[in-house]
DNA sequence: GAGCACTGC
């Protein structure tokens, strides 16, 4: 009993010994005098665990609860946890956390820790966010799309609430920014505990980054004191290279030359492989880290003395115009080069070896990367607005607002979709389908699928398509094997979708079993995953008045249902194998990993367009036009999908599926 | 006959 004591009167010692401690009482007073403030912090200050406790210590959560969100599931768990030890209570009593799949918090809350993601979906039961007192919007400068929607929500807020405290915490120097944003509110700085990081530039810009990562790696190997080295790449395929080229060009160096573990880590990283990099280095050798972004803001590492910088990152991109996405190898900005520089600063002073020219990042680099909400379809997003009852969406006021076409796109297609009438109002169909955390075109099919009969089917099929690219394991040795197990379910030519919804069934049958994941070459954490949505997307089907029903052989019924939320992404055959999409007419073609991609059906509806090496649709099903005139008649009429050159087919195409 | 930054609901 005593020495538990013991240990939590080292806890508060801790408390005390952050640098926030010295602010406390300054903060307290500025919380008081200005309903909302902008803080300031850099990492090690203490202001995510710290600053919710005072405020409850202060008295705040006799008027609500106190609410922090972050943008990550894991932060939200850990500092809520350690919050709850500080604190002495159960986690999920006093002190509690709300994740998707995860709601640890009770009626006894007070602190309550969330992702941001989590509070979004809140406002739709809570508008006014009534049951809060304060609200913190943590890890601010990361601009993460739902904390740059929270923005304009929270500031709105405060306008009618004049009884609720808002904090904007950020790390970075754009402090004057959101305080611009929020009305000039004032900005709160509290200093944080780093080790200096000394910063080395190129003398000349490199031709070859990658070249010019393993060659330093090899320098600060043989030429500098002990300490771990992590180097950034843009993906997994330059990572696999560079480990390569670094265990061919060390191996035998000779004893006279330290051992060096070399340690890839990137977020499709199988978890038993990833832990590697948490192994302590042994006395005496190196370790390497050869990441992507992932160590950039998601997970931090001990011990990194080293930080190689080659400056470039992959983008996701969006247009509005053609509504495809695509990856992009782009130059980091100024903000993410510190930040990465940062992480050979945690445990001691570091150095950062940056492969470009100081010239080159003063001229040549962003100032800040732009914020995600300008470079992704905001389908889901506008969605969520409407519900909340925000009619006119090109004057929300965003913080930096995203291109009026995006918006216009989104709401053009929600039209399609029948979720907004001639008004812009939601209709009945927009509001059940908001309830889905999902882009709009899935949230329709799924309540679409009522019509069909076939929603045990659907729910599959949505949950599988929202876990993206990541299901098929695809190791560079066994390519072929790991084809061969995915064909198997593509049998019959039955199209992508249902290929999908017989891996999940497959699954299923074998109890969820883990060793088949392995024999089909299948990742397990993504299964895991899609049994999570699929179980939370039941839930909500029950929730709009949804009656479960289950038709697994009818395949068309399943493919009608899918058309009713994709009748946008319809696709016909030109006579050369490739495709024009029949909206905004373009040439695209069916990705080489699907199911129908020697099969070529003459009409196919998409999942999604992806830029690649091409224009590729991915994930699709074969329909008949027919069903467009049928499903979505404000949409196409007969002239639209008139198939004049079906009988000039070329012999072995367009034979499978339905007929 | 290709390619999978990273989060989140």
């Amino acid at each position: 009993m005593s020495a538990a004591k013991t240990a939590h009167q080292r806890l508060l010692e801790d408390r005390k010994s952050l640098p926030i401690y010295a602010y406390r009482e300054q903060l307290l007073d500025a919380i008081k005098e200005h309903q909302i403030l902008v803080i300031e912090g850099e990492t090690g200050s203490g202001k995510t665990t710290q600053i919710p406790q005072y405020l409850h210590e202060a008295g705040y959560s006799k008027q609500g609860k106190i609410g922090c969100t972050q943008p990550r599931r894991v932060a939200a768990m850990s500092v809520s946890a350690r919050v709850a030890t500080e604190m002495d209570v159960k986690l999920g009593h006093e002190v509690g956390y709300s994740i998707r799949f995860e709601d640890c918090t009770s009626d006894t809350t007070v602190l309550k820790y969330m992702t941001d993601g989590m509070l979004l979906r809140e406002f739709l039961g809570e508008p006014d966010l009534a049951s809060y007192s304060v609200m913190m919007v943590d890890e601010a400068h990361e601009r993460t799309l739902s904390t740059d929607i929270l923005f304009g929500l929270v500031k709105d807020i405060t306008r009618f609430r004049p009884d609720i405290k808002l904090l904007i915490s950020s790390a970075t120097l754009d402090a004057q920014k959101f305080s611009d944003y929020f009305d000039g509110a004032p900005i709160f700085r509290i200093p944080g505990r780093r080790f200096p990081v000394d910063i080395l530039y190129t003398k000349a810009p490199e031709a070859d980054y990658l070249e010019a990562a393993i060659v330093t790696v090899l320098q600060i190997h043989v030429t500098q004191p002990s300490g771990d080295v992590l180097v950034f790449f843009t993906g997994q395929e330059e990572i696999e290279t560079a480990e390569e080229i670094l265990k061919h060009r060390t191996r035998g160096l000779g004893s006279k030359i330290a051992e060096m573990i070399i340690c890839p880590i990137y977020a499709n990283l199988p978890p038993d492989m990833q832990a590697k990099i948490f192994e302590e280095t042994p006395e005496g050798a190196r370790k390497v880290v050869l990441a992507t972004n992932i160590a950039e803001t998601s997970l931090t590492i001990d011990g990194i003395k080293y930080v190689i910088d080659p400056g470039f990152c992959k983008q996701k991109s969006y247009s509005p115009r053609t509504g495809m996405e695509s990856l992009i190898v782009t130059p980091i900005s100024q903000a993410a080069a510190q930040q990465r520089a940062g992480r050979a600063g945690r445990t001691s002073a570091g150095k950062c070896f940056r492969l470009y020219t100081a010239w080159s990042f003063q001229n040549e680099m962003d100032e800040n990367t732009i914020p995600e909400i300008q470079r992704t379809n905001l389908g889901n997003v506008v969605l969520l607005l409407k519900s909340l009852g925000i009619n006119d969406l090109i004057n929300f006021d965003f913080m930096d607002p995203p291109p009026a076409e995006t918006l216009l796109r989104a709401l053009e297609q929600l039209y399609a979709l029948g979720a907004l009438n001639d008004r812009g109002e939601l209709t009945k169909m927009g509001r059940r389908m908001a309830e889905f955390p999902m882009d709009p075109m899935l949230s329709k099919m799924l309540v679409a699928s009522d019509n069909y009969k076939c929603s045990e089917e659907i729910v599959t099929i949505c949950a599988m398509l929202s876990i993206g690219n990541s299901i098929f394991y695809r190791p560079k040795d066994k390519q072929v094997h790991a084809d061969n197990a995915r064909m198997n379910f593509h049998a019959g030519n039955v199209g992508d979708h249902i290929a999908l919804m017989k891996v999940y069934d497959s699954w299923k049958e074998t109890n969820y079993s883990t060793q088949w994941c392995y024999e089909n070459y299948i990742q397990v954490r993504s299964m895991k995953r899609a049994r999570d949505i699929r179980d939370q997307l039941e839930g909500l089907l029950e929730r709009v008045e949804i009656e479960s029903s289950s038709n697994p052989n009818e395949l068309d019924n399943i493919r009608k249902a899918i058309t009713s939320g994709f009748f946008y992404h319809t696709a016909k055959l030109q006579k050369n194998g490739s495709y024009r999409t029949v909206k905004n007419p373009q040439t695209v073609s069916i990705h080489p990993s699907s199911g129908l991609s020697q099969v070529l059906p003459r009409w196919v509806v998409y999942h999604e367009l992806v830029m690649t090496t091409k224009e590729y649709m991915r994930q699709v099903i074969e329909i008949k036009p027919d069903w467009l005139v049928e499903i979505a008649p404000h949409y196409y009429k007969l002239k639209d999908v008139e198939d004049s050159g079906a009988h000039k087919m070329p012999k072995g195409q367009g034979r499978a599926g339905p007929d």
